[in-house]
DNA sequence: GTTCCTGCAAAAGCTTTGCAGAAGA
DNA sequence: TCTTCTGCAAAGCTTTTGCAGGAAC
């Protein structure tokens, strides 16, 4: 509870020096993030918001998402070409999408072990990995 | 050359055993994504084929990638959330976007070599790695 | 008091769908 | 001949834009 709330302390400061005004909406929205680290999309918060705040458009959160993500206060995953997730967890790990239920995972990944060939002389600043299969959850299942 | 060659009568056989139509639309664009390795977006494919048949639809293309993505013999690419792009290549190996220039680049990976944890018990079926940055070229010009 | 933000409506992209005629097997 | 594919037009989604009123600073 403390780190959470400590993460939110964390945030409006870097949203303040950003010039990114503390709205009612934004905040809640990152309150959302923060709460429900499900890698949301765009339509999962709005539906977690409303019945809180009523009058809460999409427009809005994307508005917020893409003022977040040019801050560098959260992540954008790609993992499926259909759906953008929003992720406000932005140190470096992974993503494993389960084909089956559709849940992401996160997983750690220590980028330092990674022997990769064919990119001497390229300046790095972001590293994805997306994996996908099938959870245990629904291996048991089957 | 030769390579290409033996590349593409292995699609054509495999095109066959997925009950796929080798419609001249279909070989087209599948010879477009041998020839020119630049993970294509649909509208890249579609202009540069447009000389050679004026009468090729996007909805083709669509239809053509889509069959081909499900019989594996191409994969998707999700660097970036607002372009689909495709990949011939199904190898296991590494995408480098250079945010300056937009070029994708491919990269080797020994994906036995990572340190991951948190997967014990998931059943993975496919790795992506997505990393972004400059590339030489760009750095060059700054 | 300024400046920026919200949220509605409309527009813009990309991708899929329905279907009649055409082409592959 | 039978089945599948093509390509047009239309529809469906997601995301962005324009703008007037409202909220933050």
């Amino acid at each position: 509870m403390s780190d959470m709330r400590a993460k939110m302390e964390d945030i409006t400061n870097k949203l303040k020096s950003n010039n990114i005004r503390l709205s009612h909406q934004r905040l809640k929205v990152l309150e959302y993030l923060d709460h429900n680290r499900i890698h949301p999309t765009v339509e999962q918060i709005y539906e977690g918001l409303h019945d809180e705040i009523p009058t809460l458009s999409k427009t809005t959160i994307y508005n917020t998402l893409n003022a977040l993500t040019e801050s560098g206060l959260v992540k954008v995953l790609t993992i499926e070409d259909n759906e953008t997730r929003y992720d406000i967890r932005t140190d470096a790990h992974g993503h494993f999408k389960c084909t089956a239920c559709g849940e992401i995972y996160d997983f750690e990944v220590n980028m330092d072990s990674l022997e990769i060939q064919g990119l001497n002389g390229f300046r790095v600043y972001n590293r994805d990995m997306y994996f996908s299969g099938i959870c245990p959850k629904c291996m048991e299942q089957e």
